[in-house]
DNA sequence: TAAAATAGAACAAATGCTCGTTATTTCTTG
DNA sequence: CAAGAAATAACGAGCATTTGTTCTATTTTA
């Protein structure tokens, strides 16, 4: 698949966002109304993911937000009730997206060839499609509280489980080789976060999104292909 | 090499550092006795190192620092004359170390497999010794002023031009494969980085550097390897 | 005892957050 | 369908606290 066919496929991530967003805290935002709620989540997380990968969540003023969100300081505590909050919910709307995006186009496969090409194509295209939260989300998980924190882990575990079970059943069936699979999908996944964590790099070069993940798929099939 | 053969010919690379900024920042340095200096500029990168590691630079504030080195906030700012100027100064004496050693290690080889062996040994060795070190660099390195990110990004070059230039010098003999040797360096790059900066799900799963650098030298050379 | 080093109170600026007020939208009623 | 009333949303100055930094007083060292 090419990045062009994968964007075509998926909705708008941004607006799901907000809207999950919103429906999981009706309770807790002051604001009633679901359409003004969804253009103003969009405002806030739009520049707190500006502000944020450019110079840190922790290095962000609620002024700096009010500034770049257009809503003023007491519209935003009437959406989140702390700073923190913003972070916690952002984060966590996203990893639901990674999650079921990555699920709904394995579920199309059963080749374990076609199912790593898959794996490492779609986490790149979404990494491609949603770079900048990725890069905030592995550069702020530390600010998160535990639990917070323990949920970001388990996201990036998850990711990782999904290619070492990819490994595991492929050399089951003869098609790959043996070999310490936890530790192949950790380095795949490495390879895979390169992608987001040096996107200035990449750009620099003119390497695009699907050249990357042809290269990848290569460079993992010369070891694993039997 | 193992990293026990590794720790045994490297000097201590702490006090290499503070020496170091010392010499280098005399001027600037209040205090005049070096010993005394030596001593405390200890004090102060290992708790910046901690503190740093533990909550980030920014949320890091002087009076933690304070408390975590045992030295007043008067006597930091003999050392210091400012929050950054630590942070800067510290960034860019490990720099120097790491370019000392990588580059006394591979000058004592000739054969590019030996070489791209050494290069990955040495760089894994090297952020296993200094593994708080390098994942404070990566993750703070954006909080740098302009001209000091500059610096950051280019030593992170460096490192994948070592990898790139034993690759296409492996080619040129015939040793290694044809390819994207620039791109091929970077995803190598990318999974010697990720040795420190997911430290510690590699400890949970009682993976060590040795088996670690081993299993990357066998993944790049299924694929190099002509 | 003089020089060097350290201490920590004090200061201005900045920060997260609150809360009384104002503006806007929606509803009610004659 | 007005026009007043009620509900909702947005505003932004102000508060207590925290921050980086300075400066003078004190202690340590040689």
């Amino acid at each position: 698949m090419k990045y062009s066919e994968f964007l075509k496929l998926i909705p708008d991530s941004k607006i799901d966002i907000c809207r999950a967003a919103f429906l999981e805290h009706k309770d807790k935002i002051q604001i009633k109304k679901e359409a003004v709620v969804i253009k103003n989540l969009e405002k806030i997380f739009d520049a707190t993911l500006k502000i944020g990968v450019s110079k840190g969540f922790q290095a962000m003023t609620m002024r700096d937000l009010s500034a770049g969100s257009g809503l003023s300081m007491g519209a935003l505590y009437s959406y989140f009730s702390s700073k923190d909050e913003i972070l916690s919910v952002y984060l966590g709307q996203g990893r639901k997206i990674v999650k079921q995006v990555l699920e709904a186009f394995l579920v199309k496969e059963n080749d374990p060839v076609a199912k790593l090409e898959t794996v490492i194509q779609i986490h790149l295209f979404l990494t491609e499609k949603m770079h900048q939260w990725f890069y905030f989300s592995y550069m702020e998980a530390k600010n998160l509280n535990p639990e917070e924190m323990e949920k970001s882990i388990q996201s990036e575990l998850y990711t990782e489980k999904l290619v070492s079970d990819i490994l595991i059943e492929g050399y089951k069936k003869n098609i790959f080789k043996d070999g310490d699979h936890v530790l192949g999908a950790s380095v795949i996944k490495a390879m895979l976060q390169d992608w987001y964590l040096k996107r200035g790099k990449y750009a620099r070069r003119k390497i695009g999104v699907d050249h990357y993940a042809q290269f990848i798929m290569a460079f993992v099939s010369a070891f694993y292909l039997v």
